[in-house]
DNA sequence: CCGGATCCAGAACGATACTG
DNA sequence: CAGTATCGTTCTGGATCCGG
């Protein structure tokens, strides 16, 4: 693993003694950084899109493979067990013949999944409006 | 292709093959797109902080650079550029000496800081619980 | 004062092959 | 079935220098 090392992504830029003023209004140096941490989490490529997949019940890892188009089972591992690091999911794995291994959403990851769905739907709310000004400024910039 | 694939999707019902399965039971494959883009402009590593720091009103860039600590001017730039280009902020130049460029939040961001208020919310509840959880995590890997 | 341009290290991501 | 190992590519972000 080495540089992926999951424990080592987020090394720490602690002593920040706020020698500048605060840069926002609705939250203070602090707070930055959990949002940040929550971003870094949720921002990549593939989590919001397990969560969603989670968010019926418990799912096998086969099947979030299939459900999930286009994601190679390396991402799909890495985010799982980025996820489940971070508490928003859980791993059941049966011993049985053949292996099967569940995952699952746990109440922190619900919690977070009522949240992102608001995002969703500003996304979805708002992508046409979006569209129109990204062609605007392209046309502007040409 | 339609009524083809249809019938096929019927009969699939033997196989364990989902043969098109939304990936989520709250959005659609499209939707799942729209999202990504959202997440893809705001899950960078500055966006949300230059949001917050317009949220009381226009800023010059100068007062961007101080009041955000540890961003480059490259990247202050680059990510104001982008979040121009999707309409999110506005960028007034004013034909002074010295030149004077100050950065405001439109409608559209405001309607996105909110929802941003939101995460950083959840962030600020829960942190506490994602620490404990990671430790728990790290310990038991070791 | 407000950037643009260039270079570069490291991280994210994907493809493929292999294993218990 | 459910992963791990390894390699290669692409992308991101920081440093630095330059220009209007």
């Amino acid at each position: 693993m080495g540089s992926e090392d999951l424990r080592r992504r987020r090394t720490n830029v602690r002593a920040n003694v706020r020698a500048a003023p605060g840069p926002c209004a609705h939250w203070n140096d602090e707070d930055a950084d959990f949002i940040r941490e929550v971003l870094d989490l949720v921002g990549d490529k593939w989590s919001v899109l397990i969560i969603g997949t989670l968010a019926d019940g418990p799912v096998r890892y086969s099947n979030l493979r299939d459900a999930i188009p286009g994601i190679s089972q390396r991402m799909l591992t890495l985010t799982l067990k980025h996820l489940q690091r971070t508490g928003l999911v859980t791993r059941t794995s049966y011993p049985e013949v053949p292996p099967r291994v569940e995952y699952a959403l746990t109440d922190l990851g619900r919690s977070l999944l009522s949240t992102v769905l608001a995002l969703a739907a500003w996304s979805a709310d708002h992508h046409a409006e979006i569209r129109r000004h990204q062609t605007e400024y392209d046309n502007a910039t040409t």
